[in-house]
DNA sequence: CCCCTAACTAGACATTGACTACTTACTAGG
DNA sequence: CCTAGTAAGTAGTCAATGTCTAGTTAGGGG
């Protein structure tokens, strides 16, 4: 066991983490290549193993943020203490504070060159939508929520989430009233 | 009258005409300083004297972006000929339209890091969300909404456009489909 | 035990954003 | 009219970055 070995183990997790805290604290512009691997202690060259870009590696970020999500949004739903129009608030909610601690994370979620998106990436945001979908139909059944279209209630939900996390990551409103406006359209979406 | 004048005149406008098609052709990544310089027939230097920082070009062309749908959703609201649910549409209709045609434009306008924007693109942004504001002032005033905070449906509506523009941005639904989400929100939102 | 290959290193290159010193041409004031 | 003063543009430089290539190391399966 050498002080350095030559083979870091779990290297693409440690950039990953990395990437993660460095968007988190400064944004898509403080993410270097060169800089993550001398935090991880490797050279220059060394990410390249893991991942073929710096798209590839914004991808990887994306695609985990959606992971992340979608492993909330699916632990809501699981969840059955409380009704489920709560249960859309919870969702709404932890969306709100997913955009407001992981702005720049989001913002590679649902930026406009994701529309040709690796199957990964593409998958994991699929996942995410399909818990939305999941949660309208049980609801349905429930008789909580009045028939119709689960499709198109799924996207205008979806649609409503990203529209006021939106409004939050850019600052033009505060998380409170994210959270207060997320109550509003909820009213509204989800009432009998 | 030489044939390569040393003062170009109005590069300004020219840089930002070309980086508006840039980016509509090939995304942010493609949007460079010195590329724009050189198809301007300009030395690299020369952006400078009118922007600052490659940051300060994204933020002019966001911007002119706000300006642009407000001056489109301004002139819908003027408009004195449909009721004002098809104005809703209307409008609804020209900002999906806009996110079709200019992605990355509309990427950049609702970026994370906008968050301490200059004063120009605060007010061209601001101008925008006023804009709903004035619609939903009049509507409510013509009868044709029900009353209600307006300040509470105006972030709604912005935040519905916003949201549906991101799905078509990053298609994970068609232009069509989302012109017909935006029916389906505005019979939610406006209904009486 | 050995070898095959994935993981990593080291060096190179073109491109870019940013800074500086210098030059040009337009403009206003006398 | 001419002459400063200044905005606009030029040319050169620098550090940083993404990407590529050739070589090196280690570690696990036959």
């Amino acid at each position: 066991m050498s002080h350095k070995p030559f083979h870091h183990g779990n290297l693409r997790a440690v950039l990953l983490d990395q990437a993660e805290q460095t968007l988190r604290e400064g944004g898509i512009d403080a993410l270097s290549l060169r800089e993550l691997a001398r935090k991880a202690g490797v050279s220059h060259g060394a990410p390249r193993s893991h991942f073929v870009d710096r798209q590839s590696l914004l991808d990887a970020l994306a695609e985990r943020g959606f992971n992340r999500l979608a492993d909330e949004v699916e632990a809501v739903i699981g969840s059955d203490a409380a009704d489920y129009k709560q249960r859309f608030r919870a969702i709404a909610t932890a969306y709100v504070h997913f955009a407001v601690t992981d702005a720049a994370l989001l913002d590679l979620m649902f930026t406009a060159k994701n529309g040709n998106a690796p199957e990964g990436l593409r998958a994991a945001s699929e996942r995410l939508f399909a818990a939305f979908g999941d949660l309208i139909e049980r609801s349905t059944e429930a008789g909580e929520l009045r028939p119709q279209d689960p499709y198109r209630l799924q996207l205008l939900f979806a649609a409503v989430m990203q529209g006021i996390a939106s409004l939050v990551t850019t600052r033009r409103i505060s998380a409170e009233d994210g959270d207060s406006l997320v109550d509003d359209a909820i009213a509204l979406l989800v009432r009998q």
